[in-house]
DNA sequence: CGTTGCATTGAACCCTCGTTCAATGCATAT
DNA sequence: ATATGCATTGAACGAGGGTTCAATGCAACG
């Protein structure tokens, strides 16, 4: 098997497929070329031919990550797609992030990286914006429909400002199912997001 | 200067002071033996002597920095000191973590080490729940009294439930604001968290 | 079939890090 | 003043990381 030639494109797709599985079972930080290479089978020295330095391949594993996986949307399509209300979009995230823990371990790897380093910094930044633009929208739609009955507690509040709240609710649970899921009740969580942002609470999705 | 000899606590102190300096501008990553040493003007060596291994040292460092700045109390003793409300005590969480940038950046690297550390994992957690039971506890008292009339939106839902959800928006603005400062406007997220989480908007601090 | 191009290998290189340890020197006790 | 103990030094070591590169071999083309 190794040894033989392979698409570039299909070649990368393996080394990203390694990755991953190194990432999120070791961490950013015990993510390493050789490891990797050794999940891939494939040598050291490829992994430099196909993206020329670490930094590059840690560049596209954070983009394959925030690209979502297959069927896994991101909440930017979500959004665009469905008609369906902000309360289940927020829900939906959440349930999606506590089902997910290792990918969001993963982003809070990057997130703490990003912190100190300019490039991952300004990706994260700008999935940050399309993320709470997408929600904003959303929100603006919901009000001027009048659904969801959330004029009266929100009155006066920017839609930008609810977007960010309810974004800090999404992040606020994926931060510690990320260090403790054991201790999170998804459930208990849901119902108290829905009793303190929506004046009507959210239905249980079966 | 150097060659003269102190008091173990007081070169310990010294130590974490460099410590801490270093990380937080270099991130936990950037956090080297011989940085810190270079920083604190000691040699390699002695940070081994009274630290025995880098290991130790993160951790004594990760217990000063969740101890609490001089002057700057953990949420835990400012909800046993005073008789503020629930709003005025998450209102000041969060513009505390808005001040203190590089310490939420620095919780930020130490939460994501914890996720895979075992033992930084364990602290915390610990942390994490007197955080979050202090809250509660708080939240059962300001409830018994009736004050700021959440009895009615936080009807059926447990005190365990919205202290959750207040520590993730006391979480998420520190998330945001670690990796975009700038981005991020205090007033109109303090706002949109008062009209989602209190009946009664709380009165802006002067 | 021979040749050319390029993917692939794996060992070697250099760097940095954490740790160790014999030598040094300061401060205290005698 | 001398001796003892321990804080302190800084060079050295081994491990492990990312990157490089000459050698190798596969596959397509003439």
């Amino acid at each position: 098997m190794p040894g033989t030639k392979a698409p570039e494109a299909e070649r990368r797709e393996q080394i990203l497929s390694a990755a991953f599985r190194v990432a999120t079972r070791e961490g950013l930080e015990g993510t390493t070329m050789l490891r990797i290479a050794d999940v891939a089978g494939l040598s050291p020295g490829l992994l430099a031919f196909h993206f020329k330095s670490k930094r590059l391949l840690l560049r596209a594993l954070l983009e394959s990550v925030l690209g979502g996986a297959p069927g896994r949307p991101t909440i930017a399509t979500a959004v665009s797609v469905g008609r369906v209300t902000v309360a289940k979009l927020v829900e939906a995230e959440i349930r999606h992030a506590c089902a997910d823990v290792w990918r969001v371990r993963l982003l809070v790897d990057f997130w703490s990286a990003g912190v100190r380093d300019v490039e991952f910094g300004d990706r994260l930044r700008v999935e940050y914006r399309r993320y709470r633009d997408a929600l904003r929208s959303r929100i603006v739609a919901t009000q001027r429909e009048g659904r969801d009955g959330a004029d009266g507690d929100w009155a006066g509040v920017s839609a930008d400002g609810i977007a960010t709240v309810l974004l800090s609710l999404i992040h606020g649970c994926a931060l510690q199912v990320a260090i403790d899921p054991d201790g999170f009740d998804i459930d208990s969580y849901i119902a108290a997001v829905s009793a303190a942002v929506l004046s009507s609470p959210i239905p249980a999705s079966t």
